[in-house]
DNA sequence: TGCGTATTTCGACATTCGTCGATGTGCTGT
DNA sequence: ACAGCACATCGACGAATGTCGAAATACGCA
């Protein structure tokens, strides 16, 4: 039906990707931020969801089928459900082959993520700790 | 009351902190790890949440009273149970001093979240991308 | 001691979320 | 054409979440 929904967390300016937001000690964010940022959080919010992810992630060639990932403890139904969310989140991206869909992450949405918490040049004091 | 909850989510095992988990893309995290770690997103899974952490985070000195961040567009008792969630998580400790209570970021705990979403070394095939 | 300010706790509420079984859709092979 | 497998969608349900106003607690100060 064609939802795919893309949803854009990084807003694609024109290179591709851009990084969605400074590190968050490096200023506070602004609200419009939060919202995008904290989605792609929320998405790595659920046990099922960062196993699923972490599957993905993990797997051969960085891409991984369903049937390869569906033994987390709970429905096939439910594992769709996960899926769809992280796809809806940018984290990953699907494609179908033949009889089965495939799985990737989206290396960019992850490096974001990772930017975000990184610790920048430290108010000074911090060192300290 | 002294219900402080630390629930500390990186094991602290002995030598103070431990990484909770390698990064997503090295091995499919367990479920275990998911549990633990997928707390840790959650709790920057909401857009009010990652602004008051943030807003701690990047305040002078890397801690703030609550006074400093409440301008978050919600009410104050909202601003305190989203920060006695952050402090549950494990991300931010408390410090009463004289009339306010001052917040600040759990620097470990960043490191690790930062660690899960590193991408290291891939498959190998993965660079063929 | 008593007042005012700062922060937390306490219900209460609507909304969102995770889960399931049943059903639908897309593709392959016979 | 049809049966079978892989995956997605639908509808329903209880549980968790975000929010608020009201009240409680903690401190500093007059």
């Amino acid at each position: 039906m064609s939802n795919a929904k893309p949803l854009p967390l990084l807003d694609s300016t024109a290179d591709g990707v851009v990084p969605c937001c400074p590190p968050l000690n490096e200023r506070p964010i602004t609200a419009e931020e939060a919202e995008t940022a904290a989605r792609m959080f929320k998405a790595l919010g659920d046990p099922v969801r960062l196993r699923l992810f972490s599957a993905v992630a993990a797997h051969e060639g960085g891409e991984a089928c369903v049937c390869d990932i569906s033994d987390v403890g709970v429905s096939q139904p439910t594992v769709s459900h996960h899926l769809k969310k992280l796809k809806e989140a940018g984290l990953l991206t699907s494609e179908r082959r033949g009889t089965w869909v495939y799985y990737r992450v989206e290396p960019s949405v992850l490096a974001a993520m990772g930017r975000l918490l990184t610790t920048t040049a430290p108010t000074a004091r911090a060192a300290a700790v």
